[in-house]
Formats: C-alpha cells, structure tokens, sequence
DNA sequence: CAATTTAAGTATCGACTCGATACAATGTTT
DNA sequence: AAACATTGTATCGAGTCGATACTTAAATTG
C-alpha cells in the first residue's frame, strides 16, 4: 500500500540526481544555478544570503561561498544593504541574466511537457502539496508571491506609484516586487 | 502554456534541493546514499561501478571513490568479479542492510503519501514518465525490473532450481535476480 | 541608556562530490 | 599477435556542506 509511495519517492531522487549532474556541464554548480534562479524571482526584501539560506536550507556559511563564487564569476554583485548594516545586498547582473536564458531547468520543463503532454499543470499541483508538506514538516518557508502574503496591502487605484504596501515591513511595494516571492511570505 | 511545466520543474529541483541537504544529517552523503539504496535493489549484474555510474549519470573516477568510502565506513564490501577479472562485486554488508532501515528517503515518502492522501500511485506514473524521458534524451538506461526486459526468458514449471535465464548475457536468473532492477534491461 | 543577547555575514577546516586526466590490467577485435 | 576498448583506480582542482569561531550591527533587557 506504501509501495506507490516509496516508489515516487525514489523516482524523485532519481530525476535529481540525473538533472543535477546534467547541470554541473557548464561553469555554474548545481548549487550556484539554485541561487541565481533564486535571486532572479525574489523580491527586494530576499535578495540577501539569509533569505537565500532559508530557502535552500542550507547553512550561513555554505550561502556565503557560494555567492562569492558567483560574484567572481560575474553574475551576481553585492552591495551593503542600507535597511540593515549588517545585511548586504545580491543582485543578478546583465551577465547573469543572460546566463540564465540558458537555464538547464528549461530543459528539464521540456522533458516534463514532453513526459506529460498537456497535463503539466497536474505535476505542478502535484508537487506544490509535497513540497509545502515538506516544508511544513521541517520548519522552512514556504516561499510563495508576495501578493498572496497575508501581511499584503493592496491600495486603491486612486494613489499612483507605489500601490501596495506590506504591513509587516511596513514598505511599500512595487508590481514587480508584490508579483516576487519573498521569505516573509505566510499564507 | 509552458508556465506549468517550467513551475514543475522548479518544484522538482526545489524538493531535491530540499531532501538532498536534509539526506546530510548523518554518516552517509547523498551519493552514498544513492549507491546503498541502488545496490539493494540492483541484481548481481548490477552490482559493481561499472553499473552504478550509468544509474547516476556520472563518472566512473567519482563512483569509484564514492564506493571505497562507503567499503572504509562498513556498508559494502568488495570482491573481485569471476565474470570479468576487471571488475569488481559491490555487495551490501549486514550493517548496510540496517543502514538501510532508517534510508531518509523513507520521510519523504511520508510527505508524498501525507500530501497526496491515497492517489501516490498518479504521482508515481507521472514520475515514471518523466524519469524515462530524461533517460531516453539523454542516452542513459532505464534500469527497469530484470523481469520486464526483452532479453528475459521465463522457464515452464517443469524444470526446478533456476527457472528464469538472460538471453543477452546467457545466465541463469533466481527470482530474486529477476525482481531486480537491472544495467541491461531493455523494454 | 548601557549591558547583554541575538542575528548576519565571513573565514577556515575537513570530508566529500565531481569532471578531467592519466594509468594499469584485462577483454575484445582484427 | 597487435591494436583497440573497457573497467577500475589515483590524483588534481574547484565546489559543496556542516561546524566552529569571529566581527559587526541590531534588538532586548535591566
């Protein structure tokens, strides 16, 4: 009765195990593509290692490395952080934009739409429950769009600007950042 | 119309990510774990380097190192093959089998049954597909069940002791050899 | 408000991963 | 018998990763 399970589990750790050593063809580490993937869909409040660590529950020191790795490569550059003098700021470069035009998870998404025809929408759901399954039982974030936060302020069309605002940062909040997952996200 | 498969596919390497940092807390590192889990379920043309570097996408320098530091902490053993003097057996010791009973892909199996109630075997189909299609794009090998393969000839009842034999490698196959997943295996 | 505690980031260590290269020994072709 | 291919190992360099120690800055507490 558990064998499905157990199965899907394993079938899982393969395909990873696969993808990740397909991902390692190229001069990014599986682990520097994770964090650049990541900086370039996290708002402005994420963009630093401790967001970074979170999300990949990893360690302070292991996030550390990994984004001097990617500066020194040129994806990435980070400044001092003005809301926090102990905080710094990462941002993906022109360089790394384009770098990640040549994402190998585009590839994976091909073999997913291929594997699954015009049903990837189920896998996506799929994986949504196990992943927030997997995050709740380990105590991580979730990660989701700022828009669906529960601190998230929508303002009335009659302000222009910043429309939204977040009531736990108390900032305002661009479409881009509010369309932006973040690490404060609760749902 | 592609956002569905893109957003599968950063699920899937999220996950990954995810199980694979959580796989470190103990003795054994996520390609070790790979190679124990593989060779318990691999049958005896299976079980050397060789074999584990087509399961893993990998090389054979670093599956080498992987299994004498899985051999140094007692989990396998080695002995040279009688098949082929080059090679190497690689079985799973006792203390590996006991390993094996607290594998942490048995908690992710957890999240995906108490995610998806009792449809696991939907996410286990749609996994398969994936997973053969990875393997198909990318000239790897299926590693399906012994049992399943084009070179698999069952023997009648008649005849007792090692009913089943391989018609590519010309050897005779107990049901347990022919219940496991195998190098060779061809749909 | 000063003292203590907590948090963010970095540096360093040791074991491991991983591709690449080189090499020895054995199999396979020709 | 000679040329070629395959299996496994050793070694190198860059990276990963948890752990520990340290600095600086923020948050708490008295």
């Amino acid at each position: 009765m558990t064998d499905d399970a157990i199965a899907a589990a394993a079938l899982l750790e393969r395909i990873s195990q696969l993808t990740r050593t397909e991902e390692q063809n190229g001069d990014l580490y599986p682990a520097q593509w994770t964090v650049l993937r990541f900086l370039a869909r996290a708002n402005r409040f994420s963009r630093n290692p401790m967001a970074i660590t979170h999300y990949m529950g990893s360690t302070r020191g292991t996030v550390s490395q990994t984004v001097i790795a990617l500066e020194r490569k040129g994806y990435v550059a980070r400044t001092p952080s003005m809301r926090d003098k102990r905080s710094v700021d990462v941002e993906v470069t022109e360089s790394g934009v384009e770098k990640l035009a040549a994402d190998p998870i585009l590839k994976l998404a091909e073999e997913v739409r291929s594997a699954l025809g015009e049903q990837p929408k189920q896998a996506r759901t799929m994986l949504e429950k196990i992943l927030a399954n997997l995050v709740a039982a380990n105590g991580g974030r979730p990660f989701g769009q700022c828009r669906t936060c529960r601190h998230f302020k929508p303002q009335s069309g009659t302000t222009k600007g910043q429309p939204h605002h977040c009531g736990l940062l108390e900032e305002d909040l661009s479409e881009t950042d509010s369309d932006a997952i973040c690490v404060e996200q609760v749902a």
